[in-house]
DNA sequence: CTCGTAAACAAGAATCATTCTTATTTATGA
DNA sequence: TCATAAATAAGAATGATTCTTGTTTACGAG
């Protein structure tokens, strides 16, 4: 029998949604996603656990878009664009020199370096149709 | 005479504040440095200055560190480390690549990219040195 | 089986950074 | 002198996040 089935039944639900999408999604947002199949979850449950698998690296924060933590399931080392204007990231694949620029941060930090986040912002193609349209009218 | 100088003087004050520093501080570092030389100083206006301040280009966020957002004075493309400890922030000079970075970055995006920001997070050593202190107790 | 204990949780209250509202002051130009 | 607009103070409102309390669940020892 699996152990403590029922148990860990939302925490593993939290964790799986996590690494099954690729929005960069909120606490609230996963919170939405997941309370029709769960319908007695609370948003704190999904606030502590994401911070304890944080705790823990199994995911990680981007920081703050438009004043709400995002997060990310996917841990291996990426790039992120940000939209500045709907809030929406993408992942940005086959950077070149991520490497080499942690090894100089390491080279003058010594050890202490534990994390590296790299975030281009600026509007993605949609944000800037709609403006162009707007400025039209 | 100069134009409207005590009108701005505010403005002004929270501007070279924030460009003479080197902490990367907060909206309630910038009022509690200048409050007691302008004693009916708000931190609205701090607010309200700061953000204005983003948008014009003028001065530069860096996200938030333990929930509260900081700001940094220094424009020129540069790196930081986060010191996840005790909210510390630091600049990295000369890393390599940064402008390669960049260019793959707008080769994927088109000229959508507006800015970048890459921070590395650590603890920094003298959070180190109280870790270890505590440990040995 | 039946306590005792600890983890996971729901529900809602509390916190706190940030933004908004209102009224006041100041500069400017007709 | 008057009208207008920008800058501001003060404090209220907002909203994401965290904390508190009490409950449920799993599980091991007796």
């Amino acid at each position: 029998m699996e152990r403590a089935a029922k148990h860990f039944r939302k925490r593993d639900a939290i964790l799986t949604c996590l690494r099954q999408t690729k929005v960069h999604p909120s606490a609230d947002w996963v919170y939405n996603q997941l309370k029709p199949q769960i319908p007695d979850l609370s948003l704190g449950t999904v606030y502590r656990n994401l911070s304890l698998f944080k705790e823990q690296g199994l995911i990680n924060s981007l920081g703050t878009v438009n004043g709400v933590e995002r997060f990310d399931g996917d841990t291996h080392s990426h790039v992120h664009f940000v939209c500045t204007g709907c809030g929406t990231v993408q992942d940005l694949e086959g950077m070149p020199n991520l490497p080499s620029l942690r090894a100089a941060a390491e080279h003058d930090l010594g050890s202490q370096v534990q994390g590296c986040q790299i975030t281009f912002t600026g509007m993605c193609r949609e944000c800037i149709n709609h403006q162009n349209k707007e400025e039209a009218v």
